[in-house]
DNA sequence: GCCAACGTTGGC
DNA sequence: GCCAACGTTGGC
């Protein structure tokens, strides 16, 4: 079973709005890394929501993978924040994948103490400016953030 | 295929 | 608001 780290910004949609509807589709990437990444996560997969561009940020919960990738429709949409017309019906550019809520961390884990962990260097989101929302996490580092979490 | 221009992300 | 990083686009 993989790990993996998932970011969005709480003011869009926030591990509040994810615990209160209890599931909900990962809409709206649209970076073909992020997008491939996803392609690869299976059923029961779990996954560390991050909260970006809010203060402070940082991992703030976990979330389970209960739908394997399928076509993200909002990219259809032209009244949509993530309309794509270079995506068609016919051939759809953009994916998503279902996550059930899991966990709340009874505190934040800041970026800030990421950074502190010596072990969590190469934690893809903690490389300054890495653009990527949705990364994959080697067993190392998921088990030293449940750590910290607990 | 190169690369400059441009847009987005996201911490600070 | 600033700015570094870096993905995308498009001319050539």
């Amino acid at each position: 079973m993989a790990y993996w780290l998932m970011k969005s910004e709480p003011s869009a949609y926030s591990i509040d709005d994810l615990k209160r509807e209890g599931q909900t589709h990962w809409d709206g990437i649209r970076n073909y890394q992020a997008r491939n990444y996803m392609r690869e996560m299976q059923l029961g997969d779990e996954a560390f929501f991050y909260h970006s561009n809010c203060s402070p940020p940082g991992i703030v919960g976990m979330m389970k993978v209960i739908k394997t990738v399928y076509t993200d429709h909002t990219a259809f949409d032209p009244k949509d924040i993530h309309f794509d017309p270079k995506s068609k019906q016919d051939q759809p550019r953009w994916e998503m994948v279902d996550l059930a809520y899991g966990a709340t961390f009874p505190n934040i884990l800041s970026l800030s103490a990421l950074r502190a962990e010596p072990s969590l260097e190469t934690l893809v989101i903690l490389r300054k400016g890495n653009r990527l929302s949705i990364t994959p996490l080697s067993e190392g580092e998921w088990q030293v953030i449940l750590k910290l979490a607990s």
